[in-house]
DNA sequence: CCACAGGACGGCT
DNA sequence: AGCCGTCCTGTG
């Protein structure tokens, strides 16, 4: 396949760091020259910033104009969504300007379920380190400029692994959990084309709690971060909880704080843009 | 040696 | 329903 290239000027609401770092992807590394590498839908991408404008480069399975649309949500107004944002207090306003290059991006939905059911108990470089073992051993090998890169299996390439096989790739107690979640999407206990089909989030929520290492953090990630695209969803982990307790609810012990109290607060102060002031307060929280 | 990491799960009250 | 110990592994 022949590499392609999409170029955008002036663009706005677009700052490679800000997307890759915010917590919702895990198969982007950064370069020595400041740009980022990617393999995405059976893509390989680098992403670069200079000045206003961001250059795609990339092998694609399509047009990287319309992939890169897609994907990086770029029919989104999100001048609109953060000048909403700001409206709302102070600390959500800082967390705007601070991560204000965030985008939720696209992503396949299948492996959105299998790298959030990873991350659970985890950090970041392993979650990363294991899923790049997964893709290499059972994905597909793509070649661009001597480098080497595997797509995230295929349902049904993933299916070909044991659970003795996950953990040999340093899954840990996460290997039993993969392999069952493989098992009930592959014979279609659990249609993804149905899921992503269906319009209730709550019915969606509910299916998805029924695979093996989903739970409610997982869930929701899931829903924000894939093509289901729910941003009203609010994922409470321990950064999450940190922040809202320090802004609001200041109890002496964060881990005493009800999660119920966070979900409500969320919704009454974010409402249907949850999960968007979820990304930019971790974003802010977490680097600063 | 121990704590902890972007939780889930099962077995208790 | 809520609480709590345990689950693999790498890093500090």
């Amino acid at each position: 396949m022949e590499e392609q290239i999409y170029k955008i000027d002036n663009i706005k609401s677009f700052e490679p760091v800000h997307i890759f770092d915010c917590g919702q992807c895990f198969r982007w590394d950064a370069q020595p020259d400041g740009s980022y590498t990617g393999v995405f839908k059976g893509n390989v991408m680098n992403v670069k910033k200079e000045g206003n404008t961001v250059i795609f480069k990339g092998i694609c399975k399509g047009d990287i104009r319309e992939i890169c649309i897609d994907y990086f949500d770029l029919e989104r107004n999100y001048e609109e969504i953060k000048e909403q944002l700001s409206k709302i207090d102070n600390n959500v306003k800082t967390s705007v300007v601070y991560g204000s290059g965030i985008r939720i991006l696209n992503q396949d939905l299948w492996e959105t379920i299998i790298s959030f059911i990873v991350s659970a108990n985890n950090n970041i470089p392993r979650i990363k380190g294991i899923i790049n073992r997964i893709s290499k051993k059972y994905g597909k090998e793509i070649e661009w400029n001597g480098n080497k890169y595997y797509t995230f299996p295929t349902v049904e390439e993933l299916a070909k692994a044991s659970v003795e096989d996950l953990r040999a790739l340093g899954l840990g107690f996460r290997d039993v959990r993969v392999y069952e979640t493989t098992r009930k999407i592959l014979n279609k206990e659990v249609d993804l084309k149905e899921l992503e089909n269906e319009k209730d989030t709550e019915k969606v929520r509910e299916t998805l709690l029924t695979l093996p290492g989903v739970g409610p953090k997982v869930a929701d990630c899931i829903l924000l971060f894939s093509t289901l695209k729910r941003f009203e969803v609010f994922p409470i982990d321990v950064w999450v909880r940190r922040v809202m307790n320090d802004l609001y609810i200041k109890n002496p012990d964060e881990t005493k704080v009800n999660k119920r109290e966070i979900e409500k607060l969320a919704k009454e102060k974010y409402g249907d843009l949850a999960g968007l002031a979820q990304q930019y307060l971790f974003y802010w929280k977490r680097e600063a």
